[in-house]
Order: C-alpha cells, then structure tokens, then sequence
DNA sequence: TTCTTATATTTCGCTATGCGAAGTATCGCG
DNA sequence: CGCGATACTTCGCATAGCGAAATATAAGAA
C-alpha cells in the first residue's frame, strides 16, 4: 500500500509537508517522517535519505532551525523549529499549491461541480 | 503572470497535461503547448525544450503516436494520437493525481479536522 | 523589398530532488 | 541474546524541467 506516488509527482511537495507539520510544534526528523505518514493514512511516504537531506537544506535557507537534544535513555534527535521566514515559506507554498492544483485541474478537464 | 509555478512542482504533471489534452483529438507539439498555455489563463507553461523531450519520451513509451504532416504553404508538423496504452496511462494519472492532491491536503491541513 | 513576429521543431548541458543501499548506534522486549 | 523499532548519516544514481542557441517558414508591417 504505501508509496504509491511517483518521485516525479512527489518532487516539490517535501518543503510544503515538513513547513506544515512544524507550524503547529517543533519536532525531531523521525517524527516528521512518521507524522507524514500516519496523516497520509500510509499513502505519502518519503524515504529518509529524502527527508533529512530536505530537513538539511531548509536549515541551510533558514526556513527552520535544529537543535541537538541528548536525554538519558533516548537516542540523539534534532528537534526543529519553524523560523519567521519559515513561516512566510510556508505561506507562500501553501497558495502555490493550491493554486497550481486548482490550474492542472482545469486543464485536465476536472469539473467544479 | 507566466511561469508562476517552480519547475519542481510542475515535474511530473506534464504526460497529464498532454495525455489529457490529446484525449479529445489529435495535435502536434507547438499546438499541445499553446492549448496548456491558454486552458490554464497563462498560469502554466513549460518550456520548448521541454515539452518536445517529453512528447519524444511518451512516444518512446508507446502512449502516443506521432505523425509527420508537411503541407504546402505550412511548417512541418508531427501530430500526435493518444494510443490505447495512453488511455489507460491517462486514466492511471487522472486517478493518481486526484488521489495525492487528496492526500497532501489532508496532511497540510486544508480541510483541518 | 526588408524587417519583424509568430509558428514549429531540435539539441545539449546544467541542476535539483527523490531514491536506493549501506552504515552507525541505542533502546525495549521476549 | 537476537530482533525490531527508533534516530540519523553518507554517497552516488536517475530524471525531468530549464536555459540558450540554432534552424526554418509564413504572414504582415514598414
């Protein structure tokens, strides 16, 4: 059941999902991943080579920030946190979306009913 | 107004574009490409380069047919015909982009439960 | 006539992102 | 102890969209 959606159509859409994720709380990459997942019903999974090389370059373009945190009895994880400009990222990618969704459906013939 | 969208959210939605827009009828290359342009208001458009590599891969995979056409008092054109096996790939992609557009929403809280 | 614009297609190298595969390491459970 | 889940790293590959330039013809303006 899982990944049934190609790279191709994938692409693009990682920076959206992690932007949205984090805009409520701040969490570490496993649980990003595993967040994604689960509110995809299992449908939308991205490999974690995939996930923590987006989560590098969205620190890199200051879109969210780490932070280490090393407790007894819990592996290391990297908790991230939305930035302001992670924030109007997030903004401008969610009308993208849904501007380009609405776009491809009128070109595809999809009717508004 | 052109070109709104980044190249890595329009990946993998051009075979759709041109599936979709060959189903009705036949049309060569320049033709697929202004027909996109005007059906999505100027909001969508690939580049040249890109769209012939595309319709040269599709041909490749067999889910369209090209054909040359040289008239009198025209350019050279090659026109192209959805096959049977476009049809089918057509109706996966329909079936594909529908359902992922579905789901990304759900995940980046459009509907918000 | 000449110049410009729209039509119509080709080629080639660049780039970015998702993927596959492998590796490191810790914790809990039977 | 072995096994699976957790948590993260690294590295190379494949591919589609892009940029730029080239080729060529028809129509209309200057």
């Amino acid at each position: 059941m899982p990944n049934v959606f190609s790279a191709d159509l994938k692409r693009g859409s990682m920076a959206l999902l992690v932007l949205s994720v984090l805009d409520a709380e701040t969490r570490h990459g496993y649980e990003i991943g595993k967040l994604i997942e689960l509110r995809s019903g299992g449908k939308l999974e991205f490999k974690v080579s995939t996930l923590y090389s987006a989560l590098y370059r969205m620190e890199g373009k200051g879109w969210i920030k780490g932070r280490w945190v090393e407790k007894a009895g819990q592996r290391r994880r990297c908790y991230y946190t939305l930035t302001d400009k992670g924030r109007d990222i997030l903004a401008l990618r969610r009308q993208e979306w849904t501007s380009f969704t609405a776009v491809v459906n009128e070109v595809i013939g999809v009717s508004h009913a």
